[in-house]
DNA sequence: CCACGGATTGGCT
DNA sequence: GCCAATCCGTGGA
């Protein structure tokens, strides 16, 4: 049914903003234990350990974030706040420290594992529905995203990436980034224009 | 070894 | 709107 096709390595490689904007409105899907999740991305976030103070490799590479020092394509997963998973998909050529956070998804698959992820129960109302995976952290928890995905390959066939047409300019709101302390001034972070998935205007 | 704080979330004031 | 929860990577002693 679906026709759209696998990101390659080819999309990943290039530069960090450029891959950041061309992933919005791209479909997530991760498939595991017979589980299939599908999500279209809607609220992402560029990180750059070269200029940028708030990226996890701005320290240089070490164990928990050597992944995004390698070439784009892969996932780096990190766990924060003693609760929570956040997902980015790595970008760029080998060497360079940089990755693009996925923030909230618009769920396609998968959705009724999504809610049983996310709250162990079904909806309590309309609202929860928007909640799913409106955020870092609940994207990591609907998808049930974790440790055990860290540098997975995004051409392999667990977590992948599908093509869809590009999201019009005029659809896209670029803004600074939510929830950090250093480099606040940088307007990279891009979400696509009144979608009710976004998690915050 | 120990202290610090974070790319968040959800619950309470 | 404010803030505690809760783990662990990182850096300094």
């Amino acid at each position: 049914m679906n026709s759209f096709k696998k990101l390659p390595r080819e999309f990943y490689t290039r530069e960090l903003l450029i891959v950041a904007v061309d992933l919005l409105g791209k479909i997530l899907v991760k498939e595991e234990d017979g589980i299939k999740y599908a999500g279209k991305i809607v609220e992402v976030e560029a990180y750059d350990g070269n200029i940028d103070e708030a990226a996890h490799t701005f320290i240089g590479k070490t164990k928990r974030n050597y992944i995004m020092f390698g070439e784009g394509g892969y996932f780096y997963v990190y766990f924060t706040y003693g609760a929570h998973f956040c997902c980015n998909v790595v970008t760029g050529v080998e060497g360079h420290g940089t990755a693009v956070l996925i923030r909230a998804l618009e769920p396609v698959e998968g959705i009724e594992h999504m809610i049983q992820n996310r709250f162990g129960r079904d909806l309590k109302n309309e609202k929860e529905k928007y909640n799913l995976t409106s955020g870092p952290g609940r994207v990591c928890s609907a998808l049930n995203i974790n440790r055990s995905h860290y540098a997975e390959d995004l051409t392999g066939d667990k977590i992948y990436i599908l093509d869809q047409p590009p999201v019009s300019k005029s659809d896209i709101v670029r803004s600074k980034r939510i929830g950090i302390k250093k480099s606040v001034d940088l307007l990279w972070r891009f979400y696509i224009k009144d979608n009710p998935y976004v998690s915050k205007k």
